[in-house]
DNA sequence: CGTATAGTTGATTAGTATCAACGCTAGTGG
DNA sequence: CCACTAGCGTTGATACTAATCAACTATACG
């Protein structure tokens, strides 16, 4: 857990007149991103006004973004990397909340401070926006205000989905379906459903699923003998029998 | 689990001149209640407007709202009385979601079907608003999309609360949190911090907190002989020593 | 008052955690 | 270029929490 000084966003440098290519992706982005991230449904006018409001940071691995409780004051958008967010008890432990991706955002929570920690698993470049500045664009762009509703809204029917997982799933049914929640995350980005990156360690898997790290290595190793997935090389998946992982996933495997 | 058929909102008499008392508090409800609910913070002619769209219902106990998978065309909010919302696996197991009372909003999702099954806990009043018509309300009253937005982000952060809960907790820890998370809820619907009205069963509070009937029943006993909580009726709790039951939901109790 | 349901308690089992050892990989420095 | 080291991941032995199975009790309902 990298706990760098600063490396700051340019902030400060909002003021200058900075080159906002109206025909190239917003926020640096491809378009993949573009389509999920909450930029994603603006008119080029709209997109012109809030670039003006955002600034980057290209930020290192395992990089602390923030902190639980820090003072909640900027919202971000993931526009190339991966982070994960986490919240920690008094005595260590750990649950992650989420693992993000390009177009994704977070940061959002009530007042008086951000609910989890937020790190990054991989060099990733952030976009983010103050929540005054934001908040006051909101009330002038609507459809900025939909779109993060919208996303809200998605997060929250993700985490329900994931209530089921963590109360009710057994260790294979869980990792079964992170490994297919991975999958289709891929597909989103122009990536292979079949060969998957997995920038997040054994512990942060099992941080994610309610277990430990040992379980986590234990079904690894047992769906690979099962021939439903290979462990090609570290921090890679195939997954070479979807229908097996679905079954599994839902609790409808034949033993 | 009551499948009673209709039970009609009446929504087809909205047409008639829907008497409206606007001095009265809106949607029938306590001023307490409007504080919480999403008509929460709108201007007088604001909720006339609202009030011209909802439609009400006094619905029985174990009645079935709307199920995991149908067409999601309402939104939801308490007027009085309590709901479960839970989902299910094809095999029965359950998870519930949440516990909502007055002023508690839902039945938002994602298109193509409500993503969990929701149930009255005891006799209840409902109001509900097609979504066709929220949504082209929220494009017309920006404070009620603001509402709706906050209330859902409020949503969002319990969830992941709740993944802690459910992927780090132990069984005491779960409970304890649990009658914590019910008294401060209590508190502000002007009820006692101390003595709660349970409307659930232990089947609900297993399937909310991940855990078997038993373990909820051996929990709650255990408490009980350690002079934390009492257990004057059924469906009720007395929480003796609010301090205690602190320290085993944060999981900083000696011993 | 009798029955059905909800809740409690006990005995045993199972799944996952814990503790421990070992292997692999990547980065470091000689 | 290769040995060394640190951290990550895997595997094994054992322990423990909560689940399961079973019996019993209390409560609500007709």
């Amino acid at each position: 857990m990298n706990v760098m000084p600063p490396l700051d966003f340019d902030d400060h440098k909002t003021e200058r007149p900075e080159p906002v290519d109206l025909t190239a992706p917003p926020c640096r982005n491809c378009d993949v991103v573009r389509e999920l991230a909450f930029c994603g449904d603006l008119s080029t006018d709209e997109i012109k006004r809030l670039a003006s409001a955002r600034c980057h940071a290209q930020l290192p691995s395992n990089f602390a973004v923030f902190r639980e409780g820090d003072p909640a004051d900027h919202v971000y958008s993931i526009s190339t990397g991966a982070v994960k967010l986490y919240k920690l008890m008094s005595d260590g432990r750990r649950q992650i909340i989420g693992f993000l991706f390009s177009g994704d955002m977070f940061g959002l929570g009530l007042d008086g401070g951000y609910c989890y920690t937020a790190e990054t698993l991989i060099p990733s470049q952030l976009c983010r926006f103050t929540y005054r500045r934001l908040d006051s664009m909101m009330g002038e762009l609507p459809r900025l205000e939909r779109r993060m509703f919208t996303m809200t809204v998605k997060d929250l029917v993700a985490a329900q989905e994931q209530m089921l997982l963590l109360g009710r799933k057994t260790a294979k049914e869980k990792l079964a379906t992170f490994l297919l929640k991975l999958s289709r995350r891929a597909v989103l980005q122009g990536l292979s459903p079949v060969s998957l990156a997995l920038p997040m360690s054994r512990a942060d898997i099992a941080d994610y699923l309610g277990l430990t790290i040992e379980t986590v290595s234990r079904v690894f190793t047992q769906l690979k003998r099962e021939g439903i997935i290979e462990l090609p090389a570290s921090g890679h998946v195939m997954l070479t029998k979807e229908a097996g992982l679905k079954e599994l996933a839902e609790g409808t495997a034949t033993g």
